[in-house]
DNA sequence: TAAAATAATGTATATTTTTGCAGTCCAATT
DNA sequence: AATTGGACTGCAAAAATATACATTATTTTA
C-alpha cells in the first residue's frame, strides 16, 4: 500500500524534529497527523527503516535514525530554512543556546542577526552552537517568540 | 568503587567484540568474566556508557557503541587527552570560563559537548576561551563535576 | 570521626517492545 | 470466477527493558 510509505517518511520526520522517547508517543504524534496504526505495528516499522533507540541525558533515551547516527549531520534533500537546522533550544537563565546541526551555526545566527528583533541584543555562533544574548527586560517567552519568527516551530524544539 | 568502572570497560568489550541482542544475553556474558550484578544494574550502566540499540538483519536488534555510532562526526576519536590542554577554569555566575592553550579551545569544546552532560546546554570556543553555558538549576559544585568527566583533575585548574 | 550527603545496587513491579497467530486485502495465476 | 501467495496489520501474550523504593556502601563535611 502506498500509505505505508508515507507514514514511514513522516516517521523519520518526526523522529528527526523531536526527541521522542517511546513508540507510544511517536504512536499519537502519528494519530495527531491522521494515521491509523497500533503500537504493533509502529515498532514493526521502526525495525523497517531502522531507527535506533539511543542514551539520551534529557529524555533516557531517544529514537535517531540510522542516517542521523552515522553522519550526525542534516538530511540532504531537506530545504534549507533555519528550522530545519535547529535541534534544539535552552534557556539558562537570562541567556538562550541554540544547537544546529554541525556547521549550520552560522548560517543560522546570520538569519537571526539580520531579522533585527528588538529582543534580541546580539549572537555568537560556533560551529554548532549559538548563544542568543537577549536585551535586557524581555523575558524568556518573548524570546522564544521572537526567534520564532525566525525558527519555525520552534516550541517543538524546546528542552 | 573502582569494579564498576571495569564492568563498563568490559561491557564495551563485549559489545565491541559480539553482536548482543538482548540484557540478559550481556548478562551471562558478564557473569562468566566473574562479574557479579544483576539485569537492572546492567541496564543503568548501558544507560551511563551510552549504548544503543540498532536494527540488525540478522540479529533482529544488537547493542552499538555510542562513539561507534558517530564514527563519520568530526570529532572522532583524536588521542589527544583535554585536560592537557585547559589552564583553567572560573565560574561566572551562570556561567563557566574554561582557558585552554592557544587555538585548543574548539577542540576542548568538541569533547564536552560529545560528553552531552546533562548539566550543560551548550558550549561556544573562541581561540583559547570556552563559554560553558550550564542548563538551569545545576550548582557550580555540580557542573564542575560534569565537567571534571571530560577534563581530568579539573579541580587544580580552578580559580 | 561521627553525621550527613551521595552513589550503587537489588528486588519487585511497571512500562515498553517484540512477536506468534489469524484475518484482510490485492494482484497474479489457473 | 475461483484460487493462490504475499504483504500488511491488529490483537493478545511473551519478552525485554526501565524504574520506584529500600538498603547498603562510599564519600564529604563539619
Amino acid at each position: 500500500m502506498n500509505s505505508k510509505i508515507d507514514r514511514h517518511n513522516q516517521i523519520k520526520r518526526i523522529i528527526l524534529d523531536n526527541k521522542i522517547a517511546s513508540q507510544d508517543e511517536l504512536l499519537d504524534s502519528l494519530r495527531k497527523e491522521g494515521f491509523e496504526l497500533t503500537q504493533a505495528t509502529l515498532s514493526r516499522d521502526l525495525k523497517e527503516i531502522r531507527v535506533g533507540k539511543l542514551a539520551d541525558p534529557l529524555r533516557g533515551s531517544i529514537y535517531v535514525l540510522h542516517e542521523q547516527l552515522k553522519q550526525n549531520s542534516r538530511q540532504a534533500n531537506v530545504p534549507l530554512i533555519p528550522g530545519n537546522s535547529v535541534l534544539s533550544v535552552v534557556f539558562s537563565y537570562h541567556l538562550c543556546v541554540v544547537r544546529t546541526f554541525p556547521s549550520f551555526a552560522s548560517t543560522v545566527a546570520n538569519y537571526i542577526d539580520s531579522s533585527q528583533l528588538a529582543e534580541i541584543a546580539g549572537t555568537v555562533a560556533g560551529d554548532d552552537t549559538i548563544l542568543v544574548i537577549p536585551r535586557e527586560g524581555y523575558s524568556q517567552k518573548e524570546i522564544l517568540k521572537a526567534l520564532g519568527t525566525v525558527i519555525p516551530d520552534i516550541e517543538t524544539k524546546l528542552d
